[in-house]
DNA sequence: AATCCATACAACCGCGTGTAG
DNA sequence: TCTACACGCGGTTGTATGGAT
């Protein structure tokens, strides 16, 4: 007995979306949400499509900001660093750390080009040094997205900035965009800390925590992400 | 011009996890 | 505490495109 499909395959389209496919979603999105269920979000749009394909669609398609192609090779750097720090397992947190890039096409584009060059320069240890494996590497834990904030019935959003150089803090040293009064805890309580995170509530209601590029001068750390990262060394999903 | 092959990217699959009832 | 359901994710597959032969 296998799993039981997510919706019925006979009676939903597949394959690549049209145009009109991706306007229907887009509109309904915009103007709907997914009202916290992306199952019954096509019925209720009026796609022919499984849940999971609208979803997949909108987060790594159609949703604003987004951007294809064309990776810079700051952003492949940046991508084999943090390949070389936490591997294949995290995607989402490797996108994380590209603005307008998701997982998928992180993963695609490490997949068909850089694999390749990472594997044949690592061979020579040119890419990447820093993270040798000789050389105990700190752990990027985790990156929270899409918290609910039930009591304000609106979405938290967390984010983390490039991180370009990720290796360990010096001893309490500020930590630029944090505001007034945060430094980097001792080496024992935190391994690796991002730098510049920030929380940003636009104007949608949407909160961001991490970076932004175009608002500066609200920066400042959760206190829940403070005391996780004093305690723990990470952030924790709780 | 036709065919083959490699590449890039979109989309699907199925599992792990969180959560509401 | 248990169960069912939905979400999120990484791995994998399918397909379109362009270059080489």
């Amino acid at each position: 007995m296998g799993r039981a499909p997510c919706c019925d395959k006979a009676n939903v389209k597949r394959g690549p979306w049209s145009p009109q496919e991706d306007e229907t979603l887009k509109n309904y999105l915009m103007k709907h949400g997914t009202a916290g269920n992306w199952i019954t979000l096509p019925q209720k749009a009026g796609l022919k499509r499984c849940g999971k394909s609208c979803r997949l669609r909108w987060l790594n398609y159609l949703r604003p900001h987004i951007k294809h192609g064309g990776f810079t090779d700051e952003e492949d750097q940046l991508i084999c660093t943090l390949y070389a720090t936490i591997g294949s397992r995290q995607w989402s947190l490797i996108a994380a750390q590209l603005p307008g890039r998701t997982d998928n096409d992180v993963k695609n584009h490490w997949n068909t080009k850089l694999k390749k060059k990472f594997l044949a320069e690592n061979t020579n240890a040119t890419v990447c040094p820093q993270f040798s494996t000789s050389t105990p590497q700190p752990q990027v834990e985790d990156h929270v997205f899409d918290h609910k904030n039930s009591s304000e019935s609106h979405v938290l959003r967390f984010e983390q900035t490039p991180i370009p150089n990720p290796s360990p803090l010096p001893l309490g040293s500020d930590v630029s965009g944090l505001g007034s009064s945060f430094s980097a805890p001792l080496p024992n309580e935190v391994s690796l800390l991002s730098n510049s995170i920030s929380l940003v509530k636009e104007e949608n209601e949407t909160q961001w925590f991490g970076y932004h590029d175009n608002i500066e001068g609200e920066a400042f750390l959760l206190d829940f992400v403070y005391e996780d990262l004093l305690h723990n060394g990470f952030v924790s999903q709780d």
